[in-house]
RNA sequence: UGCCCGAUAGUAUAAAGGUAGUACGACAGAUUUUGGUUCUGUUUGUCCAGGUUCGAAUCCUGGUCGGGCAACCA
């Protein structure tokens, strides 16, 4: 509350309340994934809001599955979602399941039914549909909507005893057949599913919907701000009723606007396909907008979060551009990475001038961002050197700070070297750039007074390590591929993986751990994938670096 | 054509009747042994029409546009 910072609507509501003393000032909050998918960037603003309002206002946070459909629910999506809420950043105050409730909630129905709130409906799923009406019309009453309390808590307990089908019968709420809102038009509170439910097992065959199980799990754990999407608005009076006719603790539900995001798809279904239909490998994969995918690209937890903070909060459908996203990890990462060189596409150079067979070793600090380098590492020297087949051009243009004929740069911890030549191959290919150095140059203890307006990154040839290399770009070719009418599948990048077999290394990589971010000098960030073994190293592209030559050169 | 949300630079997000601000992007320049970083500067905005008021992004009325709602999904 001391910050300047502007509050978001939410947090306006929730110091309101505690202004005004509500529930004693407690705030708590709740984040609840349905365990069917792996949690996305999507979700980590739900998180990030959930878990940072408890942390704001002095309050606690549950970790709740909102498991009440045996069908789609699995163990492995319970482990993947605790690992990334974790990894994340965020600790919960308990960890519960709206399964844990199944015997509450069927209480919570038999009152209902007491109360004459609610009914064991024999319609068919079509006979139901078509009772509710339009928008325009007001539904009509099931023939089974007056049925005395005492039959309806017979068929009630029936249903509950496996006495019936699939499908046969279902209970529903009494409300208001007539209402604007179609959410309350006699919804359905309970179904029957003969289902295997990854907690309960077959303990029990009728499964409450989602409206007759959120709201009350909110209320059971003393939710006071159940905050979630734009699309739940039309179910808050439901859920406001439920609460109402039990009379259980009033949490109060607060909406605001998921996450979009240029070039990326942002729903469970559709990232599911992804997979299903083999366009990614798996669930983290580096393209996917999964927080697994992003740990595994290189992403950290810290750089989320902020993104998480800049986007802000509102009830305003956005799409957030991606360039936002890269601007929060280069941002991060280039205060943390370990500057590192590396060649992804080689020539050769040759330092004519250079003795064969002599040696020496550089030193280059870790990370210059930071006041004592955090140390250096060994970079070893010699005549021959990998260097980036872009930094050469045979034709240069006057802004071309690069090789090329007669042409100066440094090597970056080296000496500054001047370009005499290069070899071609028949088909016109550079193979080799020639170059001398200048002794006097060298890097730390510079006297040759030669100023150069390049510095370029290189490789010792008979030192290098070699890795595969992955690229990631955008998965998608188009700003909104998850648009209507629209097959997502038509608009993939067929560029958004590019390998490189055998990229060439300084050797100080061979000790590279798992989950330290890289930059690789000139050419972005990187990190080892889960897929690295000792022998033969991987390494994800997490981002590229701001490039503002390839701007320049586009210009032309 | 029922009900419900929303509308501020390219994208987000502030301004609670009193100077329309911030971030990202874009553009220009300085610094730089990464064409990175850093620093400086510039650019671009209140959906429309009325009304209330000394004064409206903000309040009122009417429109327009965008989104949502009629799963035994969540």
């Amino acid at each position: 509350m001391s910050e300047e910072r502007s509050l978001n609507f939410i947090e306006e509501i929730i110091e309101e309340d505690i202004k005004n003393g509500k529930h004693g000032g407690r705030v708590h909050t709740r984040f609840p994934p349905e365990p069917n998918g792996y949690l996305h960037i999507g979700h980590a603003k739900s998180i990030c809001l959930n878990f940072g309002l408890a942390q704001k206002y002095n309050g606690q946070t549950n970790l709740r599955f909102d498991d009440t459909n045996p069908e789609k629910e699995e163990t492995e999506y319970v482990d993947s979602i605790k690992e990334d809420v974790k990894w994340l950043g965020f600790e919960w105050q308990n960890e519960l399941y709206a399964s844990d409730y199944f015997e509450q909630l069927y209480g919570f129905a038999v009152k209902l039914i007491n109360k004459g709130k609610a009914y064991v409906d024999e319609s068919t799923p079509d006979e139901i549909a078509g009772q509710k009406g339009t928008p325009t019309e007001a539904g009509t009453p099931s023939p089974w909507r007056d049925r005395p309390v005492e039959e309806n808590l017979r068929l009630f307990a029936e249903m509950r005893e496996g006495k019936y089908q699939d499908g046969e019968k279902v209970l529903r709420a009494k409300i208001d057949l007539a209402s604007p809102n179609m959410h309350l038009r006699d919804p359905i509170m309970y179904r029957i599913r003969h289902a295997e439910h990854h907690r309960t097992g077959d303990a029990w065959c009728i499964y409450p919907m989602y409206d007759f199980a959120h709201g009350q799990s909110d209320s059971i754990e003393g939710i006071t701000h159940s905050v979630c999407t734009l699309e739940f608005i039309p179910h808050r009076a439901l859920y406001d009723w439920f609460i109402e006719e039990l009379e259980i603790f009033p949490s109060k539900q607060y909406e605001f606007a998921r996450l979009n995001m240029t070039y990326t798809l942002m729903s469970k279904r559709r990232l599911l396909q992804l997979v299903n239909e083999g366009f990614v490998n798996g669930w983290d994969d580096p393209r996917m907008p999964t927080i697994s995918a992003l740990r595994r690209r290189g992403y950290t937890a810290a750089s989320i979060r902020d993104f998480c903070d800049r986007i802000g909060v509102a009830k305003r459908e956005n799409v957030i551009d991606v360039s936002l996203l890269e601007f929060c990890i280069r941002e991060d990462l280039n205060k943390t990475a370990w500057r590192r060189m590396a060649v992804l596409d080689p020539v050769k150079l040759v330092i004519t001038n250079y003795p064969e067979g002599q040696e020496e070793v550089f030193h280059g600090e870790n990370n210059p961002e930071a006041e004592d380098g955090e140390g250096s590492r060994e970079i070893p020297f010699s005549r021959e050197l990998w260097i980036e087949r872009e930094d050469f051009m045979e034709n240069p243009s006057k802004k071309y700070f690069r090789l090329g004929p007669g042409l100066m740069v440094r090597l970056k911890h080296a000496y500054i070297i001047k370009c005499d030549g290069f070899i071609k191959d028949e088909q016109g290919n550079v193979t080799e750039v020639h170059c001398s150095y200048i002794p006097e140059s060298k890097s730390g203890d510079d006297v040759s007074g030669i100023k150069v307006k390049g510095t370029i990154h290189w490789v010792s040839v008979p030192h290098a390590v070699t890795a595969e290399i992955r690229l990631y770009d955008r998965l998608f070719r188009i700003e909104d591929p998850g648009a209507d009418g629209l097959d997502f599948r038509e608009y993939i990048n067929p560029e958004s993986l590019q390998i490189i077999p055998e990229a060439y290394m300084e050797p100080d990589m061979v000790n590279a751990e798992f989950g330290k971010g890289f930059q690789f000098i000139r050419k972005g960030y990187f990190t080892l994938d889960k897929e690295s073994e000792p022998g033969k190293l991987v390494i994800n592209r997490t981002v590229t670096l701001r490039d503002n030559w390839a701007k320049e050169a586009r210009k032309g």
